[in-house]
DNA sequence: AAACAATACGAACGGTCGTATTATTAGTTT
DNA sequence: AAACTAATAATACGACCGTTCGTATTGTTT
């Protein structure tokens, strides 16, 4: 049980804690270099009581993935949500990715670019999860392109336009953590605005 | 000594096979997944002995991206330049770097979208060299694109053009092998097409 | 034939990995 | 206060890691 009454019991506030720094590290070393043992003397508790949290190696990282989205979602998604539908709300989507890659809201830039790469020629639960959430992602692109196209305010094949905004946000991301500059987010800006001008009613 | 009147010696013929299986396995578990063990064992040599071609790990890990570097080059380069310099060539290397990318060419799929991303956020040799073949494959890009722009083929910004091929690229290779889906490369076709379009004269 | 490198080998080192078992602590309930 | 339960810790395990060592084998050079 992880609650009483509402209120915290210390397992759950030792789970968060953990994954909090889980995410961190996976976004840098990758799924496979978070180790149970590192994670644990980093946060000062015993290896034993961290790995009774999650039973296995596959359930941390699995646990991870998903405190990975929860991050995402609030950094990138519920910014733009914020703006009506429409092309401006996905002028924010791609400004929120884009500064959710520049701010490092995990260190070692996208989480999902990195462990996805890590993964991705693998099989295991691991990979389908991570592929689940490409999907999701790019769906979620999908509407909010497709919703601009209803309004009138775009002309485009929605999954095509989805298509090309993702790889600019994704290719930014990987020049500038390799090069640790910022030069690729002014491309990837100017692409953008470039695509959806040419798409422009 | 490796080479004796043009003739190979025995331990160029190891090393040409370690390398040749240590970049399949580094496209699939990454630079860090390559255990000197492992590839021995698979290579039916010893642990030891491998180990003496190369001194460290990290040198092993240099040499893979060396010979790595080598096939990239023979699979996507090459071809390419087999076309006259232009928009032609331009389509040529996208086409071959598509097909290098879908075929396989390293089981994992592309070999440097992999460990770039395992070695983006951490210092050390193996990053510096990564990011010198990302630079110089930037620049083969933009180089091409600059020929057609010269040639009255195309007009666009060099760095900008070839920012958004390669992000294209790099996306349908992920979609990919995330998915084991070719619907990537269909897009990715697209995308190139209607940006080359955009920019013809 | 003798001397010399180059190449490969098996065994072992200290460490870290993920995992299992067992014990101890702390909180809640009775 | 006693009993019970959930959370954490201690300890140990076999497997594998990169690396080092001494040694045998091979091929070339004198």
């Amino acid at each position: 049980m992880e609650k009483v009454d509402g209120r915290l019991v210390r397992g759950d506030q030792t789970r968060r804690a953990v994954l909090r720094r889980a995410v961190d590290i996976a976004s840098v070393d990758g799924l496979e270099g978070l180790s149970i043992g590192r994670l644990a003397s980093e946060l000062g508790i015993s290896k034993s009581g961290l790995f009774a949290h999650f039973g296995s190696k596959e359930e941390l990282q699995l646990a991870t993935i998903r405190a990975a989205r929860r991050i995402y979602a609030d950094a990138v998604v519920t910014p733009a949500f914020e703006v009506e539908p429409g092309l401006g709300r996905v002028r924010a989507l791609s400004e929120s990715w884009l500064e959710y890659s520049r701010q490092r809201v995990f260190p070692g830039g996208c989480f999902f670019a990195k462990v996805s790469h890590e993964y991705g020629a693998r099989g295991g639960a691991v990979h389908e999860a991570l592929a689940a959430v490409h999907l999701e992602w790019m769906g979620l692109i999908e509407t909010t392109v497709r919703e601009a196209v209803e309004r009138g305010e775009l002309e485009a094949d929605p999954a095509q336009l989805a298509f090309d905004l993702n790889a600019y946000y994704e290719s930014a991301n990987l020049a500038s953590i390799l090069h640790g500059s910022e030069s690729a987010y002014v491309q990837a800006r100017q692409a953008i605005r470039a695509r959806l001008e040419s798409a422009g009613v």
